[in-house]
DNA sequence: CTGAAAGCGCTTACAG
DNA sequence: CTGAAAGCGCTTACAG
């Protein structure tokens, strides 16, 4: 048996027409059950499967999702965040459950990712991941959504990206979780993450952030921010400035992702400063890693299970032609030690 | 601009026959210099891309590679283990680059992986990844060799196995570890993970072990081994099984993967035992998490990226007809802190 | 309930 | 160098 069946071969077995045997195999009420059951049982015993090129070639449709996961050119090489890593597991099953195909993809800033976007026209629907700036892709991505192409993102609604917005709450996760350390500590506040319009769910964090400094200000909290993308790298060096250009230290360090919290953690280590005891420090994201840093960290927990579960279920109605529109899902505080509060952890 | 654009279309516009239009956009050598690049600069224009499903139908091929990532149905279901995530980035990466698409699909033992397991039926190859038991799968597998598929595993070549193997070289990574261990460490030995037929990696990292303690054998070495699959929740238990069965406590515990090491620190930790003035512990992998647990993990590392590259290059040259053979790629030992010695990190 | 036939958008012998 | 035509394996009106 070196060549895959066709349908055709089943109709001969069968002593049917291609036609019915099409129809038996996609569960057509048109049929009768015998020659369904037949059919089917011919099919298993050949293990013959559907040819979806000719299949979706016919229908005009892929039955395939591309997921584009954006990544900054800045971080290093090696290590996705492992945030989206994550979001990457869900995303998979979910689609699997669909019966939809997923077709992965890193687009990197910096590389000729032209060549990469090809994908995007084998598919169905878009979803976007990444803490990245999508306006340098507006152009493409518009062009796809004028073809039909339907587009789903992952992260705060901004109103001039593509595509519909699914994304944690992340003012309120960045509220939430500066209210703890504020409930812990006084004193000067800093905050490490990109709040400009490239980065708006940092900026929403960040946001947040502020809300709760003034909603505080019964005691002053004096605050300073530093840029910083979403890489250890890039939380290394935001540490390294504050603790160059910044004495005293602040009391308090709100980092806007978990792996640029780990960056700091290990700068504020080598430089000799205690945490939490010095200065307290919290992140964004929930990563594994989080809980096994030293001291393990506080931080803010987006569900990947249901968020991945939310854009492809989203994405899927979309394309049967149904409304969506973007919404948030809740963040959920995890307290660790970082701030030198208990912890059941 | 509702619909794609079609090769028709663009012959239409250039005032050539579809036929050429489709060579040009090949880069066939039969089409004049001329005529291609007015075609090609058309195509750009609309945007237009082959359509796969059409191309792939008619070529009789599909371009695309499926990446079968199994997983123990008894670990956590959130949590797959990070080394594979590693591996299932470097993969996306070295297929995206030989324009090969990847379809990824999570196969778990105790679900209905029939469904799942069609995807391979849309692709030109198949690369297999995690620490299974392929024999389940043995009957599917070798049917769909019949049918010409390509198979290339990472893991341990294990004749019986369907399909290629590459891997790292388990044998002398789990040696290397124990006579590092060994060089610090006196006393009683333990081994965590499977080491039965079905965990081929484990085996060889077990053998590795076992070699080394036996060259050792001047001052002789106590060993005993426990049973875990690749999981931290498996490390957890193993680790209480040692603390309630083995007293005095092994001096030193060796893990067949990262992630099972994970599970016997935190285990040790919460019993008062201190890693590693009281027990060194080693892992394998090289995990992102294994550099920050405390003690940070002395562990292999197996090089995902160019682990991914070869799994692709040799399944590639497979599917041209080319021979490929099974090989191995070195491992490298880390030196961190949980066997108490010096090192950098 | 079933079959004969058209056609999805390409690639590629074949003929010029 | 170019074009007309066949055909990849399906799905689905259309006719019975």
């Amino acid at each position: 048996m070196k060549n895959k069946a066709t349908s055709f071969d089943i109709a001969h077995m069968a002593g049917v027409s291609q036609s019915t045997v099409s129809r038996a195999l996609n569960d057509s009420p048109l049929v009768n059950i015998e020659t369904r059951r037949k059919v089917q049982e011919i099919a298993r015993q050949l293990n013959y499967k559907v040819d979806k090129n000719a299949s979706n070639l016919r229908r005009q449709r892929s039955s395939t999702i591309a997921l584009l996961l954006f990544e900054d050119p800045t971080s290093d090489d090696s290590m996705i965040n492992p945030f989206f890593l994550s979001m990457l597991g869900s995303i998979t099953k979910a689609s699997a459950s669909r019966g939809y195909d997923l077709l992965v993809s890193f687009q990197n800033l910096d590389s000729d990712w032209h060549a990469e976007f090809e994908d995007s026209h084998k598919a169905d629907g878009i979803i976007l991941l990444g803490y990245g700036d999508y306006r340098s892709y507006e152009g493409k991505l518009t062009q796809l959504q004028e073809q039909g192409t339907h587009i789903m993102r992952w992260g705060a609604p901004v109103a001039e990206y593509p595509g519909i917005s699914i994304g944690c709450d992340n003012f309120q996760g960045g509220k939430d979780v500066t209210e703890h350390v504020l409930s812990l500590r006084q004193g000067n506040f800093a905050f490490i993450g990109d709040v400009g319009d490239k980065a708006p769910e940092f900026q929403a964090r960040y946001e947040g952030y502020l809300q709760a400094l003034e909603q505080h200000s019964g005691t002053s909290v004096a605050s300073v921010q530093i840029d910083a993308i979403s890489a250890e790298s890039a939380g290394i060096d935001a540490a390294q400035q504050l603790l160059e250009r910044h004495t005293p230290l602040p009391d308090a360090i709100v980092c806007a992702a978990d792996i640029i919290a780990v960056g700091v953690l290990k700068t504020l280590k080598a430089a000799g400063v205690q945490v939490p005891a010095d200065v307290a420090v919290v992140g964004f994201d929930n990563i594994q890693l989080s809980a096994f840093t030293t001291p393990s960290l506080t931080t803010v927990q987006q569900n990947t299970i249901q968020a991945g579960e939310a854009l492809v279920e989203n994405l899927l109605r979309a394309i049967e032609g149904e409304q969506t529109t973007d919404y948030l899902m809740p963040a959920t505080l995890i307290v660790r030690q970082s701030c030198g509060c208990e912890s059941n952890e």
